[in-house]
DNA sequence: CAGGACTTAG
């Protein structure tokens, strides 16, 4: 046996190609039935143990997506694995998501005191960054560094995107950064990794390097670009990449088409977003539910059902997340009755298990409509296992909304209690001690939460301003123009106040640091982005904001005011849907 | 013997 290992590979395939059996093994391609039958017939004749028709068994194995014991078992049954076995399974469980295979294979070839190639080594840190087993990526660069893969390209690409899915964005582009030959993968998992990890604006200025440098992007490059605008809502930016694709040719494929589509509802623009949708041949699920989903944003409720119902009808089958936006939707457009009819229709016809995102756009739905008993029955009905505190933030949002305080108490004392770190619920909770008038426990509260440390998301607002898209924090003074900001802004507001509207009282704002308070009312993040967008724009022309987190009611009312005011159409998007404002009122009918 | 980056919800 041990002098067949080694040149075995090679005098083995001359004849075996040829032969009947391998043939047939390329026939049956990847299908496991097929493929399982040819095994036994290798079995019966005796080859059973033949390390070339296993291999090429096993590749269509893994491409097949065949369960892990038999692709194991498979595995187990070659004598002695060699360099190609190992590298075509490593390559092959990474590019066809198994990852934990492939991870497994790279160690068993390190016991087998087998070296790894450039193509080994990009295939397990893609596996690592998949499996999210982020000390095993790390682990697996050092080994790079010491087989001296260090300046390989398909390599550091891959580092790259396994530094930035790991949520460390800085070392990834410090690894970017050293590469010598920066391909057009390595620009595009630069640019996706920012905008995974929520910096859309550091993505857009990374293209625009990149086009500065004169790298040429592909489809992939815009797919994440797109991603990029329609987190930032930089819309100028997005049309300019459709007209691109468009003068270039580009194929539009479900992937970019899906991305254009998102850009364009995410900044506003649901029209246009259907147009792209009708236009994209091969339309997938997510396609679709990329569509639902934009009319949910926009409160469109009736034709997020409509489409939806087209699709039942002959599309592709919905999945979880589909019901994620459709229910969503229907809570957004106060459609209770679909919504409940839908939530049935997932469970009895598709077979789908609500998972807890479904629970919590049920009961935001209910609750929103003032159902609140049958959102307090719906939760205590989930089983068998205790109702995620999402379920819970959701019932005590409705509490808060419809003014129930003494369930909404009740709700957030039980929240504090299964989540005491998340300093989400202590602001919740004083909000609605604040409501119910007792002041004593709002600073019970804010006093744990300071004691604590606790800080609540910072929230921002954007605005694309000829393309360029500018990021304004809450009480945010480091823009040039700051002084001028500031100025019109009190001048708006006091506008405002002539023209009726009263600000919101320091003790239901959502803030707590003392810091905070101070600037609280007048200098919300969205309020210095829409002045500034009135500043630098002339009349008639629409307003955008992007924020990230949701709006406070206070913002709500006086953007309406500031609609009036300065006679512009204010158009902002906070973290869950679009709000329209236009003479003084707002496509969410106030009910969001 | 062979490869990567990318779209939907909250």
């Amino acid at each position: 046996m041990a002098s067949f290992h080694g040149n075995q590979t090679t005098s083995s395939t001359t004849t075996l190609t040829h032969s009947p059996i391998y043939h047939s093994i390329i026939l049956a391609g990847p299908r496991l039935k097929p493929l399982q039958q040819i095994h036994a017939r290798i079995i019966i004749t005796g080859l059973g143990r033949t390390r070339s028709l296993i291999t090429k068994l096993l590749s269509f194995a893994y491409a097949a997506a065949s369960p892990i014991s038999y692709t194991r078992s498979l595995f187990f049954s070659i004598p002695k694995p060699d360099t190609f076995l190992f590298h075509s399974l490593i390559t092959l469980t990474s590019k066809f998501s198994f990852p934990q295979e492939s991870l497994l294979y790279y160690r068993r070839m390190l016991l087998a005191n087998i070296s790894s190639s450039n193509y080994t080594f990009s295939a397990v840190i893609k596996s690592s960054a998949d499996l999210m087993a982020f000390s095993i990526g790390e682990t697996i660069h050092c080994h790079v560094y010491i087989c001296g893969y260090g300046l390989d390209a398909y390599v550091q690409a891959a580092l790259v995107s396994f530094y930035a899915k790991s949520g460390r964005v800085m070392i990834a582009r410090k690894v970017f950064d050293k590469m010598p030959d920066k391909t057009v993968v390595a620009w595009n998992s630069m640019i996706s990794g920012y905008e995974q990890n929520g910096f859309g604006k550091e993505a857009i200025e990374l293209f625009y390097l990149m086009q500065y440098l004169g790298v040429k992007p592909d489809s992939s490059t815009f797919v994440s670009l797109l991603s990029a605008c329609a987190q930032v809502g930089a819309i100028g930016l997005g049309c300019w990449v459709h007209e691109y694709i468009a003068r270039n040719c580009f194929d539009l494929n479900v992937v970019l088409g899906t991305a254009l589509m998102n850009m364009y509802s995410r900044c506003g623009n649901v029209s246009k977003a259907r147009e792209v949708f009708d236009s994209v041949e091969e339309k997938n699920i997510v396609a679709w539910t990329a569509m639902i989903s934009g009319y949910g944003m926009h409160g469109h409720g009736s034709q997020a059902i409509e489409l939806f119902n087209e699709m039942s009808f002959d599309g592709p089958r919905p999945n979880n997340v589909t019901f994620v936006a459709i229910l969503s939707a229907c809570a957004h457009a106060g459609l209770v009755d679909e919504g409940r009819q839908i939530f049935t229709t997932m469970k009895q016809e598709y077979g789908l298990v609500p998972s807890v995102e479904h629970q919590v756009c049920m009961v935001d739905m209910l609750g929103r409509a003032g159902h609140l008993n049958e959102a307090y029955q719906f939760v205590k009905n989930i089983s068998p296992k205790e109702p995620a505190p999402a379920v819970w933030t959701a019932m005590l949002g409705a509490c808060k909304m419809h003014k129930n305080f003494d369930l909404g108490v009740e709700v957030a004392e039980h929240l504090l209690s299964i989540e005491p770190e998340n300093p989400g619920h202590y602001v919740m909770l004083s909000n609605i001690y604040a409501l119910a008038g007792r002041m004593d426990r709002v600073e019970k509260v804010r006093n744990i939460m300071i004691r604590n440390r606790s800080k609540k998301e910072v929230g921002y607002s954007t605005i694309d301003v000829d393309h360029k898209v500018y990021l304004f924090s809450m009480g945010d003074k480091s823009h040039p123009k700051t002084n001028q900001i500031y100025l019109y802004l009190d001048e708006l507001m006091s506008r405002c106040r002539e023209a009726g509207y009263i600000p919101a009282s320091e003790s239901v704002m959502h803030e707590v640091e003392e810091e905070e308070r101070e600037y609280a009312l007048r200098y919300h993040s969205e309020k210095l982005a829409i002045a500034f967008g009135l500043l630098k724009t002339g009349p008639g022309v629409a307003i955008r904001i992007v924020k990230n987190l949701r709006m406070c009611e206070d913002c709500h009312t006086a953007i309406k005011y500031i609609s009036i005011i300065a006679n512009r159409e204010i158009n902002v998007r906070d973290r869950l849907r679009f709000h329209h404002f236009k003479d003084g009122s707002c496509s969410c009918q106030d009910y969001w």
